[in-house]
DNA sequence: TGTCTAATGAGAATAATTCTCTTTTAATAA
DNA sequence: TTATTAAAAGAGAATTATTCTCATTAGACA
C-alpha cells in the first residue's frame, strides 16, 4: 500500500489527510504483524518523534470506525490492529503472541454453504472468522 | 455444576479448595454470559462481601492456567471468562457486548475433515474456534 | 489567502489489572 | 485433633493501556 493509496482511502472516507494518519496506516501495513498501539508508536517515532500517544489512539479509533483497519481479538488486555481488510482468518500461536493471517476462499465457501443450510436460531450472521490455535513449526 | 463438582475439579488439578475459588467458579457458571472480572466481583460480593479484587484476578488466572475456565477473546480491552470447556464457538453481537455459546458437532467434524485434507503450511492445529459475528434477532 | 472545523500535542485522568507484603487458612502429618 | 507449612487471601499501592481535556495547529474549501 503506497502513500497515494492511503491518501485516497482517507479521502474516500471523508477523513482529513494528515501526516499522522498516513504514518499510522503505513506503520500497520509495514509492520504486518498485527501490531499493538505501542508497536505502532515505537515504529512511527523513528521518523515522526513528536507524535502524541493520544493521537495514535485517536487515529486508530477513527481508522477502525471507517473500516480502514480492524481490531484483532486476543486473550491479552492489549489491542492489536490489522490493515488487511479482505475477509480472512487468524493463526494464533499457543506459545507466543504471534498471529498470522490465513486466507482460504475454499474454506469461506464451505462455511457459507454450511450456514446457508444450517441456520443458527434467532441469529443473522454477518461475518465468520476462524481463530486457529496451534504451533508454528518453523519460526519466522 | 454443583459445589461438589467444583470441589472435585479443584482437587483434580491440585488446587486448594477455598471458598473464594468455589464462589468464583460458581459465579461464572451461574452468570453464564461470559462475564468480566468486574461482573464476577459484583456477583460474588453479594454473598462474600470481603473478597479482594486481586484475589478474584489471581483465582481467575489460576483457573485459566489449570484449564477450568477459558478467556474469551474480544475487541475490548477487558477480559471475559467462560466456564464451558467443551469445544464450542461464539456468537458475537455486532451491536452490543453480548456473546453466546454456539455448539455444533457437525460443524466441528466438517472442519476437522477439511483441515485433515488441506494442511496449513508450517502450522500444527490444536484448536479451532469460530467467531460468528452478527445480530441476535430476538433479544434475551 | 482566510476561515473554520477537525485534528494534534501534552499531560493529566481513568480503568483494568498486577504487585507487594502481611495475615490467614487449607492440607498434611504427627 | 492439633501443629506445621506452604499456598492463598486481603488491602491497598503500583502499573499499564487507554481515554480525556483543552489549548494549539493545520487541512479543506470558499
Amino acid at each position: 500500500m503506497k502513500v497515494g493509496e492511503i491518501r485516497n482511502k482517507l479521502i474516500e472516507k471523508g477523513l482529513k489527510v494528515t501526516p499522522q494518519r498516513i504514518a499510522i496506516l503505513e506503520a500497520i501495513v509495514k509492520l504486518n504483524n498485527h501490531p499493538t498501539a505501542e508497536n505502532i508508536i515505537d515504529y512511527i517515532r523513528k521518523n515522526h518523534p513528536n507524535i502524541a500517544t493520544a493521537t495514535v489512539y485517536k487515529v486508530l479509533d477513527a481508522l477502525v470506525e471507517n473500516g480502514l483497519i480492524k481490531k484483532v481479538k486476543t486473550e491479552k488486555d492489549i489491542m492489536r490492529y490489522d490493515a488487511v481488510m479482505e475477509s480472512h482468518h487468524h493463526l494464533y500461536c499457543s506459545e507466543s503472541d504471534r498471529i498470522e493471517d490465513y486466507k482460504d476462499n475454499e474454506l469461506n465457501e464451505l462455511l457459507e454453504k454450511y450456514f446457508e443450510k444450517k441456520k443458527i436460531p434467532d441469529f443473522k450472521i454477518e461475518d465468520i472468522k476462524l481463530q486457529i490455535i496451534g504451533k508454528f513449526i518453523k519460526n519466522k
